[in-house]
DNA sequence: GAATTAATTGAACGTACGTTTTATTAAAGA
DNA sequence: TCTTTAATAAAACGTACGTTCAATTAATTC
């Protein structure tokens, strides 16, 4: 046996991408074997290599193109408002939607960094950080408009990340939750979290207003 | 060679638990070769098994006692007054102690949990969930004499241990912050987070939740 | 329709793993 | 002192892993 009929590069790649992720999220990278991912995709073995020059090629691919990915829809889904409130709630929104439309790729983002090369782990925290960034700079400038009371923004940002992430863990679509529901909740208890002044626009937002650096 | 001069099962047990913590949690169970934790604690792979039937045998045994220990932990801070602030003050507080002071175990507890078999992990997850159990108690008994004001108990109760779980994520005692900072904040958060009534509680709650030495 | 390129198979290589077995020595008990 | 028990070493077993290589067939190009 060789080349099989029908047979398609471009589709047998994607059919790769999408096995490794169900699996990997499933079982862990460490515990998937080349063997068994190749099979589930219909394949030998040798034909994976094809596509990835080794195992961990394939896990890094998979986390640099999920943060990428990350940060693409932060930027489409990012206001033009300078409001902080409407920053927040728009920030968080966008995570969660995220997160919960992509459960398998964030758990793997989130658990196998271990696994990665030491330059590896350094381009994809980089990325992230740079994610993170993004809800700092939010607390920051909110904090100096007086929009929220925040005594540590690093930790606050922390704190936020950890809590809005965790719905991954726990939040299946076909429960008695709707995404838009656990969305809401989350909204409240982030914006209660960081002391967000409530309800009535706050009359001094413009005073302070500067461009961020 | 057989026995060695001065070897003792107690010492050594203690020597392998010791140094699986430390290599699980810095390179995860897989990554980790019971030769490799053989040679940290200075001995042949053979003598592990004096002491654990099975690699994932010693996995089982680190988590359940750190669950275990988490649960003891916090029956013995568990405060004796009702006043539903002062008992989420106390968990928290407790919480963040427990888990800065046992980074590595608990890293593990919440990492390893897909090497365990079925009946075992079923075991752990009965563990975490009494566990989770207490803080949904409180913050549904606090919630309903209107110390607290949340919706949804089990959505308020899963964002409030991510929130104080991720301490372990970010925080490093020898930094800037001190673990007694820390908690203060993260005591302000969840407070807020879950819609406590301020200011008078708030002194109270402070009164309440030394830590203990 | 011949030549070239794309896609895959099947077999093999070397290595590392968890675990078992057997032998051997140190310590404790009689 | 002699016997028993505790603690370990050394070697081996079978297996599974990531990866490579050569051969082979399908699709594409000219």
């Amino acid at each position: 046996m060789a080349r099989t009929a029908g047979s398609d590069g471009e589709r047998t790649e994607a059919a790769i991408r999408e096995a490794a992720v169900d699996l990997i999220a499933r079982h862990g990278y460490e515990a998937v074997s080349m063997r068994q991912l190749a099979a589930r995709v219909g394949v030998q073995a040798a034909a994976l290599y094809r596509y990835f020059t080794t195992k961990e090629d394939l896990l890094f691919t998979l986390m640099r193109e999920h943060m990428e990915a990350l940060l693409t829809a932060w930027d489409e889904a990012r206001p033009a408002t300078t409001e902080p409130v409407a920053r927040l709630a728009a920030f968080v929104a966008n995570h969660i939607a995220f997160h919960i439309e992509r459960r398998s790729q964030t758990h793997i983002s989130n658990m196998e960094l271990r696994s990665l090369s030491p330059e590896r782990l350094t381009f994809i925290l980089r990325l992230r950080t740079s994610y993170e960034k993004e809800l700092r700079a939010i607390l920051r400038e909110g904090t100096e408009e007086g929009a929220f009371d925040l005594d540590d923004i690093g930790l606050a940002a922390m704190a936020v990340i950890q809590m809005i992430t965790g719905v991954i863990v726990w939040f299946r679509p076909d429960e008695r939750l709707s995404v838009e529901g656990v969305t809401q909740t989350y909204l409240s208890m982030t914006m209660r979290l960081v002391g967000a002044t409530t309800n009535r626009e706050t009359q001094h937002v413009h005073a302070g207003t500067r461009l961020r650096a």
